[in-house]
DNA sequence: TATAAAACAGACTAAATTACTGGGTATTAA
DNA sequence: TTAATACCCAGTAATTTAGTCTGTTTTATA
């Protein structure tokens, strides 16, 4: 209940934005098709992001979504925590009942726990993380994969 | 799906033995009051963490379980794997297809943390955990809860 | 030796959450 | 005018988690 499919889809997504947003707005179907996510889901993540006022949509051709902010300056905890409710490991969510009213026995490590994981997703953001090198060679891939789809289509309209 | 009430709860129930093992073995009926958790769901994780060799099981009256180690060997990391199947952030697991086959976008984000989080917890054990102000704290408040109850038992007899 | 306290076992159920689908409306570039 | 896109909401399917129930085995002790 930490960190679901929900974030992951949220995060790569927005990798994906931030990659390719120099050539305008990205779209969801663009999305959809690259990280091979459902585009009725990302619709529904994509509206928390934009509620959080992580990012900006386009409508009509030619739309889709660009960044609200300078990709330098969106962490990858501000995009998990504007579609999961909270990166909390505590049972409690911070104050209520863990065991009767009272703090549970754990309580603190959970804590403590928290605010690690915190602290290490917001010390990346999205601008940095397109830097990665085990990023970029999976977004060479999937642009090479994508080119290939063009090339193969081409090849059938001209047959 | 990284980490849940399981792995909260047997950590927790594991601390509970950490701090009452010197008055011989605990049992699940102790744990089960002092930490307001389920007998039944209690006995599925400790048949894990004793398939795992992190308990021992005692029968009979004034059985229990106690710990199969040191306090100071076995770390929080140790406990949440044994009854979780794991601390694995990625969405693959570490080697299976994220999208379509590869790795996605994000695989070296998610492995990244989870690493982090494995280092934290495997950096804790239940030795250290006890002596926590935090946790010892609870613990006498728990205490002096039970033995509030047994007084009420005794007038409760003597009425 | 009978009893009761405990571990040990496994199948089943309930609740919650996650992931996903479908059917729409609104906006806008071309 | 059309089509591509965002935007919206209600519902469902799948999965996982949490918990219950019904036993059996073992063993200390009265």
């Amino acid at each position: 209940m930490l960190l679901t499919t929900r974030g992951r889809y949220a995060v790569t997504a927005m990798v994906d934005i931030t990659a390719h947003q120099d050539t305008g707005p990205v779209s969801l179907n663009q999305i959809a098709d690259n990280q091979n996510i459902s585009l009725s889901y990302l619709e529904q993540l994509f509206a928390q992001l934009r509620h959080a006022g992580l990012v900006v949509g386009l409508r009509g051709p030619g739309g889709g979504y660009k960044l609200a902010h300078p990709a330098e300056s969106i962490t990858v905890a501000q995009v998990v925590h504007a579609v999961n409710e909270s990166v909390d490991a505590t049972q409690c969510g911070g104050m209520k009942n863990c065991s009767g009213g009272q703090r549970c026995l754990t309580h603190s490590l959970w804590d403590k726990l928290s605010q690690q994981l915190y602290e290490f997703l917001d010390n990346i953001t999205l601008g940095e993380l397109v830097q990665w090198p085990s990023v970029r060679e999976v977004m060479e891939r999937q642009e090479s994969i994508l080119s290939n789809t063009i090339a193969n289509q081409r090849v059938a309209l001209e047959v």
